[in-house]
DNA sequence: AGCAGGTTTAGCG
DNA sequence: CGCTAAACCTGCT
């Protein structure tokens, strides 16, 4: 089977998505890039997430393969993806969910999150602060940002 | 075994 | 407040 790689620009966080499907969707990264690639389009959660980088409200519907990951990072994963849009959880939070009786391994399993963005691990923040982000603590504050002033824009 | 994390909390200045 | 130290649990070598 073939891989296949998708590309969006995102502008609220001003780099670009390589998405990759094999076959259905595989990993998601930010790439940083100063001259202008072509965009690329192809699946349906491309699509999705287009609609999500447009401020749009969205919960993305279909189904990731998170077969090569721990049973624990399945369960954090999962877990994280039940936090609605533009709601906040804390890692000890999280922990608690998930029966687990430390913040410090959610952490790390959301550090192995191959699908940010699909999979909201921005929505974990430190107790008292934002936390870490694998791909730079600045995309996760925009992230952040780009949700809360949409709902914002939504509610008045 | 040992070590390093996207943490947390308490203890001290 | 800010800083440090140590306990926390899991995954990788």
């Amino acid at each position: 089977m073939k891989e296949l790689i998708d590309l969006i620009f995102a502008k609220p966080l001003d780099c670009y998505l390589e998405i990759r499907y094999n076959p259905g969707l595989s990993s998601i990264r930010f790439i940083q890039c100063k001259e202008e690639l072509r965009e690329r389009k192809t699946k349906k959660p491309s699509f999705e997430l287009e609609q999500y980088l447009n401020g749009e409200i969205i919960d993305f519907s279909f189904e990731i393969d998170l077969s090569g990951l721990s049973a624990f990072s399945r369960r954090v994963l999962d877990e994280t993806r039940k936090i609605k849009y533009g709601k906040k959880v804390t890692y000890s939070e999280l922990a608690k969910n998930i029966g687990c009786s430390s913040a410090r391994p959610v952490g790390g399993a959301l550090g192995n999150n191959p699908v940010p963005i699909v999979i909201p691990c921005h929505r974990v923040v430190a107790r008292n602060g934002i936390g870490g982000y694998s791909a730079g603590v600045e995309i996760k504050t925009k992230l952040l940002a780009l949700e809360e002033k949409n709902l914002r824009s939504n509610n008045l």
